[in-house]
DNA sequence: TCTTAAGCGAGACGGTACGTCGAGTCTTAAT
DNA sequence: ATTAAGACTCGACGTACCGTCTCGCTTAAGA
């Protein structure tokens, strides 16, 4: 019943849905977020104005949209059973992600303007693509049934100085990422080693 | 020979200054950084446009003077020969600075304004008032002769976690800075107590 | 062989047809020409906007249908034989129809509209239904074959008070057309009775 | 003290003023008032979209500026001393200024809007340039101390047989102007003949 | 005291993007 | 073939802010 309703009338163009895509992802290198306009968007696009206020009320979403399956892939770190060997290669997966590639100035321009856009931010907390490939990892080294919150305490350790690093724009060249990796995976270690003791770790 | 010049006809209006920089503070915190706009900076303040743009190129400048002073006071840390103690101190401040200060907000809409604005990053890499504030825990915990770059890498670790955890919008109360302090300082400690020995580590 | 072909497909439904002619004369009342929108005609029809546009090309179009019909009606006189008593009850005739009434609404956004528009200009001349109610009533008081351009001035002499009166926006209540058709009477009566003589008059 | 305030800030430009009347004649002529557009105007007089919505609110407003002295003076007829030479002249005046003249284009478009445009028709109410010059005849014929009312109904049956007639868009070539002035001189004849005596008719 | 030079408020200027609306066209499934 | 539905491209709407410009008016230093 509700089939028939959804049928109705001129299906949704999917020429129209991947020229804005491309559009929003192409003009965020070439000008800048600050400097990209829905009309722009459009007009590269070929597409009516109206056609992308129908489907996106921002370009935060657009550009959510069009670089989410990127920065997934992108952060993915296949499993070789060295954990620490594990965390090194996903810190440098995310100096890539943040510094070079396409999808991570998206999501850089989207943690930007997370910081005084509430919607943003709503739009982000639903689609914590970092946290996830991190948690991907963290889950394998301190076990399946860890509880969120030490998981997430443990993101934050791994992540946290070098999304600090980029985000203040230091120079990628001047981080220990093997460094910050051996740390974490002693840190890691101890705790997965205490919690059959005595689990007084936080 | 300059003076001379440059003391040619009327001064610049310290009152003007002053009320700019409180309506900037006043309406990022009221309408936020997006709808602060040049306009209503000048009109708040009872201000000619001329005036603003005549002193300050961007609304970024403007914040940024606005807060720089509050933020290096809000962060600074009393020495008090306990360095898990003051590290626990310092986190809870920059919490604090992150979350709920009128200066950690500019601070905050800056960083995220510097993800897509190169001018906006230019100006922050020359006001780092959180490195600066670390530095000055860190470089009494390993010495006043510490490298740049290490005590740089320190800073990272030290703050990362936190201000990944605030920047991705995640909630303030479920994060253990104090675990964090005790990590960070069994780190520092590692690392002084071999500094005397091979001095090997990064 | 034509009837096969016209009767291929589906028929024209005279449902949607009338009700696009009540929307339109509903609208023209309620919101005004101006205001007056195919696509909200075809809505409060409950129709397609294909189907309005299949079978008129303006909303001038529309109108007209929907109210020759009631114009030509409004503004039929019953003969008397007195004929300044008939032409006192035309002029208020059409003052009501030009003031107060649905179909003259709908005339006179068409005459405003025919001002800067060739094809609605070219839709009325096509569809004189204030022209013709006036000829009846003059032809009757000038005889039957009275040429076509004396019937027009004849015509001109009538209408155009009235005409202007309500076209510049002046108070109906001031205008006396008991007047008007007293005078016009006596200028009729001076033309057909020396059509006899030497029918010299213009 | 009102000067003081009214001289604040940077005056107004004469230029752009002027830019946007000539702009608006030219469309009217080239385009027609349904196509012609503020955006149009604008980009033709070479001037910010703001600036003419900062001193008309609709086109009706800037068209009615760039056309009313014109208007005016193309209505002018100078006293000859024969009234029905007088009354010819001026419908000849007014046929051309109908059919030909920039300004009365305008005020067809004009007239036509203030059909359907309420805000159009107040405009128009406040500057009846129509009726004004028919005015100036009149007053001359019945005398300068006649009602309005009965000034305003001579008005209506010199003006409206050629006002009707290029309304509704019929050959200007088939109007017999003089027989519709020698008419209307009679009639005014008549009215200030017995004026004096029994005064009954109005 | 009188000039000169720069800063001040106000506000109009030419631009450009905003988000909305209506135009007229096109593409579905259903009749 | 026509219907209702609704997505499509296009472009004007009126608003807001941009950064610049012209005004008349301070405000002080230097002549």
């Amino acid at each position: 019943m509700e089939q028939q309703s959804a049928r109705l009338g001129r299906p949704r163009s999917e020429r129209a849905r991947a020229a804005v895509l491309h559009a929003a992802d192409d003009l965020l290198v070439e000008v800048g977020y600050a400097a990209m306009t829905v009309k722009g968007i459009a007009d590269r696009a070929g597409v009516g104005r109206q056609t992308v206020y129908r489907w996106w009320s921002t370009k935060a979403e657009i550009l959510l949209e069009a670089s989410a399956d990127d920065a997934r892939q992108e952060l993915a770190v296949e499993p070789t059973g060295d954990l620490v060997a594990e965390l090194a290669a996903y810190l440098d997966a995310l100096t890539v992600f943040l510094t070079r590639s396409h999808a991570g100035a998206a999501y850089r321009a989207l943690i930007g303007e997370a910081q005084h856009d509430p919607a943003v931010a709503a739009l982000l907390a639903d689609h914590d693509v970092i946290g996830d490939s991190a948690r991907v990892i963290l889950s394998r080294a301190l076990g399946a049934d860890t509880c969120r919150r030490t998981l997430d305490q443990a993101t934050a350790s791994l992540i946290g100085p070098v999304f600090f690093w980029h985000f203040t724009g230091r120079d990628p060249a001047l981080l220990d990422t093997a460094a910050l990796a051996e740390t974490c995976g002693r840190q890691l270690a101890r705790r997965s080693g205490t919690s059959g003791g005595g689990g007084s770790a936080d």
